[in-house]
DNA sequence: ATATTATATTCAACAAGTTGAATATAACTT
DNA sequence: AAGTTATATTCAACTTGTTGAATATAATAT
């Protein structure tokens, strides 16, 4: 129940097609906020039913036509109560499928898992190098668009990213070395 | 769908009804995988169909009757298919309504900012705490009931968790001193 | 004495998220 | 010239997760 205030957060900025929405969703939410296409055309259909956003149909030289949102007084009163009001529980339920195949360890060859840690870890640093080049295009993005006072809060939360991520790699390290001491 | 498969990995350490298995989820897969009763009795109602896992009433002297679920040979086959079969992509599909709120910053107050980022501090410090009580008893736990070797797993998805929440806690102290520099 | 917490489970209703198919064209690559 | 990728959206079916009510007793705290 709260995709859409992801999506009225971006509407903020300005106007976007669900296409649209998925493309910047995926260039900066995508780190604490996970949504496939399909739920974001659904949610936005709800919300329009509900006066939250408008949509107007924008006609392109060649390609289709384009079903633009706009965000409306009542998606701002909205969005702003949402902000204000964070949840009592900072704690986020996790759902890990990589790190309860290792809780369960035992059942694994340490060849096996060595070999799952190690992709892990490739993976981290893979999105280490991601977060690292967003940083970099939001920092142009921004400034192209009048967006400077949006890129502060941006990078603290790329911020956040970029440390859990490197702990994680730090894990990956000592585990494999670890692993492969008692293999 | 793989809920079960952590049901199935506990009931690999022992027979428990669908309350133990709440109670032992909170003091351990808590931290990579959430849940609430009313899933996990669904589910191993699901799973007793499925013939994954048996159940029988156990009569207790003064208390009520519990519905004691064991894990089948079917059950076992399951849970080491799942086990081997990692997820290509290791990413988390995340959803962090804190952090969300700190990407749009710019609409909140820095005040009101900094309490928040305060509060998620405080938090993790008390994450941090229970991590490391949950090691200690896990580790007595598992002498007691002659599970060192799965203690060995424990203790490595534990390290995650530990070294994850440290970062977190960095991250927050050093917003903090950003964020009231800047207010 | 009374209230609360812990034990122990079930179930219905609802909300949210995933998968996959369907449709249609422009732009780019081989 | 043919194939692939990107653009752009809709929808149905399904799986998963959440909320809250209902039931019933022992143990503990006030």
């Amino acid at each position: 129940m709260s995709l859409r205030y992801g999506l009225l957060g971006l509407l903020n900025y300005y106007d976007m097609s669900g296409y649209d929405l998925k493309k910047t969703f995926e260039s900066s939410l995508q780190y604490m906020w996970s949504a496939k296409s399909s739920q974001i055309y659904r949610e936005l259909g709800k919300m329009e039913k509900e006066g939250l956003v408008l949509s107007k149909i924008e006609q392109q030289e060649k390609k289709f036509d384009k079903k633009v949102y706009s965000i409306t007084k009542l998606g701002i009163t909205a969005f702003q109560e949402w902000l204000e009001h964070f949840p009592k529980n900072l704690e986020l339920p996790i759902r890990d499928e990589f790190i309860v195949r290792v809780f369960f360890g035992e059942h694994l060859s340490f060849e096996n898992l060595i070999f799952e840690v190690k992709r892990f870890k490739k993976q981290r640093e893979d999105t280490l190098e991601a977060l690292t080049t967003i940083l970099i295009t939001a920092k142009h993005a921004a400034a192209e668009d009048g967006l400077d006072k949006s890129y502060y809060f941006w990078k603290l939360t790329i911020n956040k990213a970029l440390k859990e991520t490197q702990a994680e790699i730090e894990w990956a390290k000592e585990t494999i070395d670890e692993l492969m001491n008692r293999s």
